[in-house]
DNA sequence: CTGAATCCCTGCCGATACTG
DNA sequence: CAGTATCGGCAGGGATTCAG
């Protein structure tokens, strides 16, 4: 996924004058969060974050029918992006703490701006 | 895609006390939300209408790199989802217009939410 | 406990060709 | 002008199994 029209100003949603739209390109601020939350399970998981950091089993349980693997791609994936992140504790058994970064915090506003739309009767 | 977790009352994002998150169904109003701007181009033929109605040409015009079928099926998701408003005009030729719904127009401060996350440096 | 590796299956999207 | 029909490729995601 990924949006672009050239030349978009920050706060300039409904600003683009007659550009053509180009290519998606990972480029547009639109597309970036919209890949930052793709994927099934991201935004449960993102969710789940906000209420405080966890743990891999603490997920997997608050999650239970997702599987190791998506649960890790989430993860591996939310890590990269800046929104969660990942401390390794030393020792054993290992204990693995997951938090969200202030990047990461600052999606509970868009959480909540899709919450509204969509439980708003269209 | 769809998200589920049960009593989540409609501003209450950061409020499931500890309820498990069950399966995923399209129940959960951030999920209807990310249903509606599913599908890659989705959110570029929604600013497009953002700015206007518009015509099924002037939305290929707009969107050169957009297949018909993609476009089609675009715009029968939004019209189905209630974002999209399709105005079939009498005669010959056939024409058409494509205009943003109250529910749709809603969308403007989802997609700037998107857009100042993205925008900003993570 | 916290993952990584593998397999398979499904659904999305792009391209092309054709219709009312 | 405004679509529909069809096909194929590819990536996402689920289940299972193995590893540090």
């Amino acid at each position: 996924m990924a949006h672009q029209t050239v030349g978009h100003p920050p706060p300039g949603l409904p600003d683009h004058p007659h550009t053509t739209a180009p290519a998606p390109t990972p480029t547009c601020p639109v597309e970036i969060t919209l890949a930052a939350l793709s994927g099934r399970w991201t935004t449960l998981v993102i969710r789940e974050l906000l209420r405080g950091s966890r743990s891999y089993s603490d997920l997997r349980r608050a999650l239970p029918t997702l599987s190791d693997k998506v649960l890790t791609d989430r993860l591996s994936h939310l890590t990269a992006t800046g929104v969660v992140h990942r401390d390794r504790h030393p020792g054993w058994p290992p204990r693995v703490r997951y938090t969200l970064t202030p990047h990461g915090h600052r999606l509970g506003p868009v959480l909540q701006a899709l919450w509204d739309w969509g439980a708003r009767d269209g």
